[in-house]
Order: structure tokens, then sequence, then C-alpha cells
RNA sequence: CGCGGAGUGGAGCAGCCCGGUAGCUCGUCGGGCUCAUAACCCGAAGGUCGUAGGUUCAAAUCCUACCUCCGCAACCA
């Protein structure tokens, strides 16, 4: 038995989210909770919202609200989503209200000051007049001191190509409008001023992030594009801003004044933040079997393996960044695995594959599928069979219709319904007790299959590919409804119900297999196959999947599982 | 020469590392069956595997060049 702490990439509480989210890394990290959790594996499910960073104060300004109001109102509203669509995480703190972040946080920065790897720099960087704040790249626009091309992004010119900086930039102002201008006249005035900051030399840690980088597991991609990074030489960033809202600096410095740190240094540092609060509620109830007490137990124990699971723009932050701060901090654990998957495009009818956006309205969000009803299952199983995991795919809503009807309905249910509704009928509500003798060369090698789908299943699962697993799985399913027909029992009935029998326990024994095998894709559908079996599904465990199913033993009632749309 | 990914029947993908008569799902067409959510099963049509060379008895699979599409390039969560 292991211990392993899953995490999911602290969602942005800055706005509503959408299947991209899901898809990228909360839904195949549920999978994979669930599926460690079936084979017995004592697991903790780590989430919480990243509540600091500029663009939260720019929506609290322009909404009227305190950063800490928005930053918890989709707090709330996520964790909403999240439990809509059965997504169970442990525990989901905040970065702005927990009570042991703030500390964390500036543990770790006060353990790297102390070492010496942070130098302190004067920078010169972008001012807003109007609103008395330093921007961000992304909220200015100029003109390129290059080849001249205007309106260009403060980060890098799409002209020419060369990046851009406080001096290349011409003709600077701020995208931020002029609405809430405190100093009348100014609105959109960009200046150049100094400021202090402390720096991270990233380059130091690059035997660490080699050394990791071999050990670790992540997707092919990931590695040749973290390789890549590392060989084109880490470089030094700044770990701090300009901005009142964030984890101030822990030091007695008139240059730490209103600064904070760097979301991208406190963020991560919410897996080991939120997991204290955590183990703080299990303390607390002292109900949670095998609770290991201490947050030290998952984090700085050799017996405790990590994995975090992002989305593709996270790359940097937790493969470069959060190697460094953790080997730099020095008690704590480098993650086991880094999960990375794909971005996930969308398409409606009749329009072109494109980016979700939500200035653009091109995105289906969580809230509104299940305020219309829609099934969690469903976009579970959608959202697995075209996850991103090794390149951009797209979501298609017409798709998921057509997957629920086809695949689910047609494919899956049709075979749990057809099986238990003729064995009701012809045999009662028990499993048929059937004579081994009487199985043919068809029923041996229906049961190789269905064993060879579960090692084939397990190794996918084992490699972090929840789409591979699902594929293999909803493959047998489709082999099931094959192994009926070929059996025909509907006319062995008339001529010999022993041979009927023996077709039946085989398909009931390949529910009972899908049950459990597909609970951690489905866990309320299959629940409710559970009932059909009159199984608790709380009780079975992976590798009891390819038992025999217990003849003699009484069944519930056949329900319809799949509605088609 | 910044880095990387992708180009396979109508659509979406697997296969490529470890060369050996091109596979899966959906869709289309024809047939069959009838237990089941008018479902399911079988069969057929449809691809010279981006282009051009090379290595080899043999290449989607290895090598070279090129074309097209997409992403990334950290101070933007």
């Amino acid at each position: 038995m292991g211990r392993y702490l899953v995490t999911a990439g602290l969602p942005y509480s800055n706005g509503r989210l959408h299947v991209g989210h899901i898809a990228g890394c909360y839904l195949p990290a549920d999978i994979w909770v669930r599926y460690l959790r079936l084979r017995g594996e004592e697991v903790r499910y780590v989430c919480g919202s990243d509540d600091h960073g500029v663009a939260i104060m720019l929506t609290a300004t322009k909404e009227g609200k305190t950063p800490a109001e928005v930053a918890h109102f989709y707090n709330q509203q996520h964790q909403l989503d999240f439990k809509g669509l059965s997504i169970d995480f442990d525990v989901y703190g905040s970065t702005s209200a927990s009570k042991f972040h703030r500390t964390a946080s500036q543990h770790f920065f006060l353990s790297m000051l102390e070492k010496g790897l942070f130098e302190k720099r004067t920078t010169r960087q972008f001012f807003d007049e109007a609103r008395k704040m330093f921007l961000p790249d992304r909220f200015v626009k100029g003109d390129c001191g290059f080849c001249g091309a205007v309106e260009q992004n403060g980060d890098q010119c799409e002209s020419c190509g060369k990046l851009l900086d406080v001096d290349s930039l011409k003709n600077v102002r701020s995208t931020l409008g002029s609405e809430d201008a405190t100093v009348p006249g100014t609105a959109g005035v960009v200046t150049v001023r100094e400021t202090v900051h402390w720096f991270l030399d990233l380059s130091r840690f690059q035997p660490q992030v080699e050394d990791w980088l071999q050990q670790a597991q992540l997707r092919d991609s990931t590695r040749v594009y973290v390789k890549s990074l590392v060989n084109n030489g880490l470089v030094t960033r700044s770990m701090t801003r300009d901005i009142e809202w964030g984890i101030p600096l822990p030091i007695d410095d008139p240059d730490a004044k209103g600064k904070v740190l760097y979301v991208w240094f406190d963020a991560p540092i919410g897996y080991i933040s939120n997991t204290m609060e955590l183990m703080e509620r299990e303390q607390a109830s002292e109900k949670a079997e095998g609770a290991c007490g201490e947050y030290e137990q998952w984090w700085k124990s050799k017996d405790s393996k990590i994995f975090h699971f992002i989305g593709e723009d996270n790359t940097i932050f937790h493969c470069l960044i959060w190697v460094a701060m953790l080997s730099a901090e020095g008690t704590f654990s480098l993650p086991s695995g880094v999960i990375v998957n794909q971005f996930l495009n969308i398409q409606f009818p009749d329009k072109d594959v494109e980016k979700i956006s939500k200035s653009r309205g091109s995105a289906v969000w969580i809230g509104d599928y299940l305020q219309e009803g829609g099934d969690p299952d469903i976009l579970r199983y959608y959202l697995t069979s075209i996850a991103p995991e090794k390149a951009r795919t797209v979501y298609k809503p017409e798709d998921l219709i057509q997957k629920n009807n086809a695949d689910l309905a047609n494919v899956l249910g049709n075979f749990i319904n057809r099986v238990l509704s003729f064995n009701q009928k012809y045999v009662g509500a028990i499993v048929p007790d059937y004579d081994p003798k009487k199985c043919d060369v068809v029923d041996h090698n229906f049961v190789n299959e269905l064993k060879r789908t579960f090692i084939e299943a397990t190794e996918a699962l084992d490699n972090i590919s929840p789409k591979h697993a699902l594929q293999i799985l909803m493959d047998f399913a489709r082999s099931c409804n094959k192994y009926i027909d070929d059996k025909k029992p509907w006319s062995t009935r008339k001529t010999d119900m022993e041979l009927t029998k023996v077709t039946l326990y085989h398909g009931i024994r390949a529910i009972y297999f899908l049950t459990i095998t597909l609970s951690p894709f489905m866990p309320n559908k299959t629940k409710l196959v559970a009932q059909m079996l009159d199984i608790d599904l709380a009780q079975c465990n992976w590798n009891s999947a390819i038992d025999e199913f217990p003849v003699g033993k009484k069944l519930g009632e056949p329900v319809i599982l799949f509605q088609k749309i």
C-alpha cells in the first residue's frame, strides 16, 4: 500500500470554470484518485483557490468589491461546480483565507533569503499614473521600437518577433481603461519607474531540475519541453511584486514596503497549506481512518508520493520554479510526477475551431451545464474520451450528445439492460446457477478478454492515461454486446435453458466487471448499476473486478441507465 | 537556422521507439437477428499513411530536404 498526495492546479478565483479547466486537470486527477482508492492506496486529493495577483485586484476595483470578496465568491462558485461534477477533493482551501498559507509562504521566502538565494535588484517597470500601480506587460500596449509596428502588446512584437521591454516599447499606454482614474487627466498615461525586487536565479538549480527530470513521472512532451528550457539556460526571475493584494514580504526592509510575493511563488505553496488545513480537520474529527496526522507525513516522508495535475500553461511554474523552490527550502519532497494536459479548444456548430475564451463568449461553463440539468457522468465520460493528454483536442457540443447516444446508451446502457432484464424475465432476480461444464469456447474466450481488458486498463491508469483506459473498457463493452449476440440466449432459452444460464451468468459477471472498472470515470452511473446488482461499490476494490460473481446472489431491479438526448 | 507538436479512407484518432501485406470509433451503403433504450450483429465501399529523395529484399514506421497547420518563447494564474 502506498501513500499518494494528489493535487490539481489551483483555479484562479477570477472567473467561472469551463470544460477546458475540467478536462485539463480536475477530472483526470479525480479519476486517478478514485482509481488509487479502489486499489486500496491511501490518498488525499488536495485543491483550493489561488486568490492573489493583479487580475483579481482589477476585478475587485471594477466591481467595487474587495479582492477578498471576489476571491471568496469564485472560490464558492468553483466548489459548487466541482461538487456538481462529482469531483471530490478532500480539501478545497484558499490562498487568501487560509490560516496556514501566509506563514507557509513566508517561511519559504525566509528560508531562501537566509540561504542567500535572493538578489535585491532595482528594475524599471511601466507605471500606470492614473491608477498609481505598476503594470504587468499584458496591460500595456505601444509601438515596437525595432520595426515600428503599432498597437503591440507589452511582451513581444507580433510583427518582427522581437521581445519588448521598457526601453523598446514606445508610446506606451495602459489597456486598463480610465473610468476609475484617481488622478484627473492621467487616464491611460504610462511612465517608467524604478522599483526594487527580490530575484531568484533559477540557473542555480539547474542540477536539481535535471536530476528531477530524470526521475519524475512526466509525459514525454513535458520532459522534452522542460529539458529545452533548461538547455537554453534558466533565467533570473523576480519573486516579488508591487501590489497590495498578496502575501506581504516578511522582512523589515524599507524596500519591502507595499510589496508582496509573486503569485506563482505563493500559489503552489497552497498545496502545502491546504494539506495542513486538511490534516487539522482530520485530527479534529478523528474519523478519517488512516489519517496521517501531520502534513509532514505527506510532504516530507519518503513513503509518500506527490503528484501534481496541471494544464499546459502551468508547466514552467511546476516543473522549474516549484522544483527550484522545493530544492532551495530543502525539507520538502519533490513531486513524484507532474501530469500536464494540453488545452481544450472548442467548436460550435457551423463555426471554426477556436480557443476557449470568456471575452468572446466561446466557452461551455460548468455552471450552465449543471443548471441546464446536464448529467455529471456524461460530461465526465465525454471529456475523458476527448482528453487532451498528448495534444490539444476539440470540444463539440453535438459530439457530446452523439457519444452519449452511441457509446453510453447504445453500447453500455443497452448491454446492461438487455442482460439484466432478460435474466429477470427468465431466471428471476438472482444470478443464475450455471453448470461450468456447459461453457464453450466462446465463453472461455469472453472471460479471457475480460481479463485481458483488466490488465490493459490497469496499465493505462498506472501510466496516468484515463483516456486510454476508458477506451479499452468501452471496447470491451462492445465485445459484450457481441458476446450476447453470438450466444443468442433468446434462442437457446427455447431449447436448452442451461446454456442460456451460462450466457446470462457471464453477461452479469461482465456487468460487475464494468461497474467496478468504470466507477472512477462515472461514479454516479456505476452506483446505479451497483444497485441493480445489489452490491456495495464502497466495499469493492479494483482487483476484485475480475472475480467471479457469486451464483445464486440476489439482484436488484434493472432500470434504464442512460437516456438518449 | 529559437523550441516543440501535428499532417494516416467523410470526421476524430491508434500504429511509428523495436521496419514485414493499414487498424479503431463515428458516419455511409447492403444484409441479418429480435433479448434489449426501434437497439444490436455481420458484411461492403472508401486511404499510393503531407511532398520529394535515400537506406533496405521490404518503410506509415529509419535517414535527408522541403511544404502546410498549430502551439510555446518564463516578468500573463
